[in-house]
DNA sequence: CCCATCAATTGATCTAGATCAATCTTCCAC
DNA sequence: GTGGAAGATTGATCTAGATCAATTGATGGG
């Protein structure tokens, strides 16, 4: 919470160079009114490794996430993890209909975060109405992409999961612009550890390192130090995804 | 679309004795702007295995279940199916993030639903404010419900899966009176068939009745001709579906 | 009531992916 | 650089659940 002379100089440092400002749902607020988000808002900074959404914690707060990237999971009693997502640049954290919040969510490398209070939240919808179409839409949206999850999950085999996976790396925001050229080669950061793929996709990480393995093979895609690929044929892979043989 | 004494009668008829009234987004509208919600809608009718939402097909309508159950599923382009959700009483269905339904409905047995086009509900959520709060809580609910299925795809096994669907069925909208009493039985209708079953869990038939025959072996539950369970001991089989074990 | 049809169960095998077990990289901290 | 620790790859085996194959049981039309 800042004011006076200094908020100013918060919008401007804090929502000014955002690069989340056009993807998140900051995007429905009008410059002019930037203050009262920022007011509403604190800037959290978490470093690599660091859970900031304690799955079971009462729910206070929503995030918004404006640098970084961080890995959402549940767990079972006996430790074995479900990755539910993985939040980039402009993703909504912490909508929940219960009071506490049903995922963990942790930064892979360093994360910053806009963090709005429940209460506040309340007021800025209150005060723009069209806040609260756009969180709808937002949980929309998500909906829509645990839809396809659950498709690969429970019906696909490992190599459609992983190809799954790399088409969605390449096309963040569900798919936007999807694969700009079916053939041109996308090289992706891959900031998470094999470990992760494999609890994102319901594997081993064995099987997921055979699956890189086997593309690599292939001539699907060129692995560079386990944290960067590059799709060489995105097309071939997009297919392989939605189970479509080609001959 | 109906009009004056007509309108009257329709609500009488329409929401007086809508057993889906409480729990579904028409619970944020008094009484006396009833006929509004009704002038917007139309009621309709779905036979058993009839769909009533094509995944794909352009998304003009809102739909409120009044009535019976539906699946909801994805398809792959061979035909593989994944059962996404078990519509019930009070279910809102059609919210999407693009232009086109993300999945399949097809009625299990009779099926009534209120239709909402698109346009109305954009006129409704202006006129009543509340109705947008609603239907934005509807998706986070839908959104948690979604977290813990990614769970039972991508980490249970098919013991666990199956009695997590079990103990999912008997607790109706989220587990919200929860079961009772966990040793209380409890008898459930299993309006799906086992191929259903299967594509919600991303198991087999064989599997699933298999599954199921061992539980009754355990006297964990009871069978009555295939489309009814009783849960003999809710409590474990809790705890089966949460990976916790008894000794 | 009885047959036909389709769903469910049960049994026998097979296999994709898990598990167990070494290496081999990568990349810091020193 | 260099040692070492964590992560990734690769290989050998095992197994839960899939697949293939009957058989049994429901359900509904004539």
């Amino acid at each position: 919470m800042e004011t006076g002379r200094s908020l100013m100089d918060a919008v401007r440092e804090r929502c000014g160079r955002c690069s989340g400002r056009s993807l998140s749902i900051c995007n429905v607020i009008d410059d002019q009114d930037l203050p009262a988000l920022v007011a509403a808002s604190s800037r959290v900074v978490v470093s690599s490794g660091r859970c900031f959404i304690q799955e079971g914690a009462p729910a206070h707060d929503f995030y918004v996430l404006t640098g970084g990237r961080a890995k959402l999971f549940t767990l079972m009693p006996d430790g074995r993890r479900q990755i539910v997502g993985f939040a980039e640049l402009g993703d909504f954290l912490g909508l929940t209909s219960s009071e506490t919040y049903a995922f963990t969510a942790e930064a892979l490398g360093d994360v910053t975060l806009c963090r709005f209070p429940h209460s506040a939240i309340d007021r800025l919808v209150e005060r723009f109405p069209r806040l609260r179409g756009r969180l709808q839409k937002e949980a929309s949206s998500e909906l829509v992409k645990m839809q396809s999850r659950l498709m690969v999950l429970g019906r696909k085999t490992a190599r459609e999961r992983l190809a799954s996976f790399l088409v969605e790396q390449a096309s963040p925001c569900c798919g936007h612009h999807a694969l700009h050229d079916e053939q041109e080669p996308i090289t992706l950061p891959l900031p998470m550890s094999r470990t992760d793929i494999a609890d994102y996709l319901g594997l081993t990480i064995e099987t997921v390192s055979r699956t890189f393995g086997l593309f690599r093979k292939e001539g699907l895609i060129s692995v560079k130090g386990a944290s960067s690929v590059t799709l060489l044929a995105p097309g071939v892979l997009s297919d392989i995804a939605n189970g479509i043989k080609r001959d």
